[in-house]
DNA sequence: TTTCAATTGATACCACGTATCATTTACGTC
DNA sequence: GACGTAAATGATACGTGGTATCAATTGAAA
């Protein structure tokens, strides 16, 4: 279990859902909490994978919306990777910058708000109105750099 | 013909193919010019149908392949945009950040020495080693603002 | 319990991208 | 300029990730 699991509740995303006027399945709450307590960003195959071992008959296209939904919801954010652009994180309450260790693929939230104010200035001296950034890191992260 | 097209220029795209061993067809110069021009990110299938107007007979083979050699010799960049992420556009000489106007689509690069300061100062806080950001803005340009 | 819209899973389908391979082409060498 | 060879090309077939469809099932409000 590692940092995620103490900031993100899946039952929260259940809430969110129903808040929605989504009627949760039985198949969703699985799903929600696979892709929750997530440490590492998941493909919506790899999810559908974690699933059919939990219970073998779940759909392909359940996995597909449902992880459609969770995004809309701005539950789940998708990661721009360097392998594909189809992989899912928990998004955090704040918006943070995110790291992703090319080695072991864990991923890091990092404090942001210098990011924010730059983005700030950014604007101000370009004349665009900006109205969503993308920052994503790459590395070895300090772990892997010692397994060396 | 915008900002780019005075700073990028084909021929130098044309002398780096050769420089790695290439042997530059005219497919291929044309494929250069295509996407050494473009203003707003291009795909491969885009500038498939770009190069069937001015030559019918290309192939949509020739075009991946000549767009994935652009990007391994690091001229062509990949964007991750809103409408999927196989999208390219002109790299810079120095990196900077790009921005995307969503909606005229056009593309504009920003002085990125603060986002630079601002990695250095993430890597050392989180004790990571950070190799390679990604940073994308989105909003509506300085011109689209004035058009509304 | 009834009712109805939301959800599900199977199937077929589509788009984007890739492997294969015979033919053509660039370009260093003679 | 002609030659030889390795790279490039384009047609075709194939693969994979993702979507549309639709009959059957299920959640939850009344």
């Amino acid at each position: 279990m590692g940092m995620l699991a103490r900031i993100i509740d899946p039952d929260e995303w259940l809430i969110a859902l129903r808040e929605n006027g989504c009627r949760v399945t039985d198949v969703q709450e699985m799903l929600v909490r696979i892709l929750a307590h997530a440490e590492s960003p998941l493909s919506a195959e790899q999810a559908w994978e974690a699933a059919r071992q939990i219970r073998p008959e779940t759909g392909r296209a359940t996995v597909y919306r449902t992880v459609e939904k969770l995004e809309g919801l701005k539950l789940l954010r998708r990661i721009h990777g360097y392998q594909g652009c189809s992989h899912f994180m928990p998004t955090l309450p704040e918006p943070m910058m995110l790291f992703i260790c090319l080695v072991c693929g864990r991923a890091d939230y990092l404090d942001s708000q210098p990011l924010d104010d730059l983005i700030h200035q950014s604007e101000q001296a370009s004349g665009h109105h900006i109205t969503e950034s993308r920052l994503q890191l790459f590395g070895t992260c300090a772990i892997c750099q010692q397994n060396r």
